[in-house]
DNA sequence: CTCTTGATCTTCT
DNA sequence: GAAGATCAAGAGC
């Protein structure tokens, strides 16, 4: 094993940034348009492990890439149910990803988190992940889920109350939007957002 | 750097 | 039975 900075010796705080309070269902029970770019570069925690946000992607009932596409299903119920709950489903076969559900009652829409900074829990981070690169810790929707110990257990839980909380940023960060990845149908659609020029992503925006 | 492939299994057809 | 909102490792350049 690599040696490590000594981590703090007790449970004493240890200092970040001050966050926000977090934000309340309002906040997602809003077009999933406007949602997901306000989302880079607010904060997501789970048991007080994440970091800040920096690549998304939106999706909504009425376009083919979306799970809710078809009408609900009992792996896609969540988000045919009201904003502010997250959706987290098995990827191909061994990965978890985790939505936030958006828009009013009746519109099946998502936000699917897809790579984070990490600056809290960093050091939980790399056990879960059994890597030490920091960039890399987070750099995906099957990483991040994996870094803050997001699982199954965690889909339909409120993204406004503990383990689970969102702050919202505190600056208007330049946001990058290109066409969705991974996905082979809705492929001209350009609904994934980033921040611009960050080292974190999944994969760089085009200049 | 880019490209290819194997791992692994739930979901819906 | 096939596809899939992925990842990591290995080969080639």
């Amino acid at each position: 094993m690599p040696k490590q900075p000594a981590p703090p010796s007790s449970n004493a705080a240890v200092t970040f940034p001050p966050l926000r309070k977090p934000l309340g269902r309002n906040f997602f029970e809003r077009s999933v348009h406007d949602v997901a770019p306000e989302l880079i570069g607010a904060t997501l925690l789970v048991g007080g492990v994440g970091g800040v946000i920096v690549e998304v992607e939106a999706y909504h009932q009425s376009e083919p890439a979306a799970h809710s596409y078809r009408g609900p299903t009992p792996r896609t119920m969540v988000m045919f149910g009201p904003a502010g709950f997250a959706y987290v489903y098995r990827s191909y076969g061994m990965h978890w990803c985790i939505n936030f559900v958006c828009e009013p009652e009746g519109s099946a829409a998502a936000v699917l988190i897809r790579a984070l900074q990490p600056t809290h829990g960093i050091a939980m981070m790399r056990r879960r992940r059994r890597l030490e690169d920091e960039k890399a810790l987070c750099s995906g929707p099957g990483k991040l889920t994996s870094a803050l110990g997001i699982t199954n257990k965690h889909n339909g839980l409120p993204l406004t109350a503990p383990p689970i909380s969102v702050h919202a940023r505190k600056l208007e960060p330049e946001i990058a939007m290109g066409p969705r990845i991974g996905i082979t149908k809705a492929v001209e659609l350009p609904w994934r957002y980033g921040l611009k020029g960050s080292r974190f992503l999944s994969k760089a925006f085009p200049a």
